[in-house]
DNA sequence: GCATAAACGATAGTATTACTATTATATTTG
DNA sequence: CAAATATAATAGTAATACTATCGTTTATGC
């Protein structure tokens, strides 16, 4: 179980050619989210991706359309495998609530322990998605790409964590809004300890996060 | 009452020059909001711009930096103005629960009604404020913007806002966090609305969004 | 094992953006 | 009215985000 190796299948409009298929690509998706960790997406280029991996900015265009498609990627990768996860907690669980509970604490809290088997490093890439995610559909873009299904593993979560709420509560009417704001949330609030931290409460202890939208979720589901 | 004119003081940290003092700073203010709406930020550039307004690029520079710095002094507007509308609606209200309300009203709606007075048209401003204004502070330079002050008028909104919940809830320990869950958060639904709709449950009637954030506060307030 | 295709590396080139610099002409101000 | 300041007009630069070409290597099928 600790080191059970999952492939994980990413739709193929969210490449030009698949990153897994040969080992420039992997090597492309590994020093990409190293870089972009380090750097910050903005500051991230092709050419300083080529230049660390020794390859052609040209190469990297034959992955990727451009740097944005690149981020898309990886997001998608990131909601994919924590779909997994979140089924893989939540399978032989018969309590909704404990469900909804162990959902909430994997959507909120960044990943510690890296598997260290496949080239994506999920410690590192859970840090790009708490800080970088709202970038992919931030853009002027969104309505295309959208269209094209870049996000449909995002929503994928968020409509299974929907339903589970949809269990415990039938007849509310919003839990997808609800969802989202704890997913968002989450991310914006570390986001805000790290950089604005008059706009939260949070210091160190970053459990905290997660503890405070667990208790708003099951608040607002037990009036 | 209805036409009470409000100069706006904002930081002198925030502009090379003070665009308030002259008729080419207010052309600048006033079309920057109307072409950031229309085009998006990202698409809109000082070029465009001093096209727009029949100016020279170089001579926008001598008001501020860059583009994004004039994002964050057209936040800062809104945000300055915004805690002026929270004053004036909850001045002499005694209930502190209704004070709240009134807040998160304001804050979870976008502006609907311009007053024409001044070269700023808030209606369009609060637009770009829902869709763009994280982009404020989501950059590399967020830390040496925060440092200069950047975002002090919208940590002094979150300020007032925490501190009602205080008088309601003298031991609540994350007003802060509940307060920029708030407003971000109704951003971000009103984003996913129009853009992204099945992250939310939200589709013409808005409202909702401000229902909802009202009823997430009051519920984990009262628990 | 060899032909063929596909992928890759190396290099060059373009359009756009985000500025900076210069100077002449207005405009304001004391 | 003189001096300072602001603006217009124009040019120029560095970096980014690509696109194009082409020779070489590497994989693939027969």
């Amino acid at each position: 179980m600790k080191s059970l190796h999952i492939q994980l299948e990413i739709g193929s409009e969210l490449y030009s050619k698949n990153p897994d298929s040969s080992e420039l690509g992997r090597k492309i998706i590994s020093k990409s989210i190293e870089l972009i960790n380090e750097m910050g997406f903005e500051v991230f280029t092709f050419k300083k991706l080529g230049q660390a991996i020794n390859s052609p900015e040209s190469s990297i265009y034959r992955y990727f359309e451009n740097k944005h498609t690149l981020l898309i990627y990886l997001t998608s990768w990131y909601w994919t495998w924590t779909e997994c996860r979140i089924v893989f907690a939540t399978t032989n669980v018969d309590s909704a609530e404990e469900r909804l509970r162990k959902s909430i604490n994997i959507l909120t809290k960044p990943v510690l322990v890296d598997n260290a088997i496949s080239y994506v490093n999920e410690v590192l890439l859970s840090e790009i998605i708490f800080s970088e995610s709202l970038k992919t559909y931030h853009t002027k873009n969104v309505d295309a790409e959208n269209k094209k299904g870049c996000f449909k593993a995002y929503k994928s979560v968020v409509q299974r964590v929907s339903d589970i709420i949809l269990e415990i509560s039938p007849n509310f009417e919003l839990p997808h809004m609800l969802t989202s704001t704890v997913i968002e949330g989450a991310h914006q609030q570390k986001y805000f300890a790290d950089h604005l931290p008059s706009l939260t409460d949070v210091t160190h202890e970053k459990d905290i996060i997660s503890e405070f939208y667990t208790a708003l979720v099951f608040n607002f589901l037990k009036k």
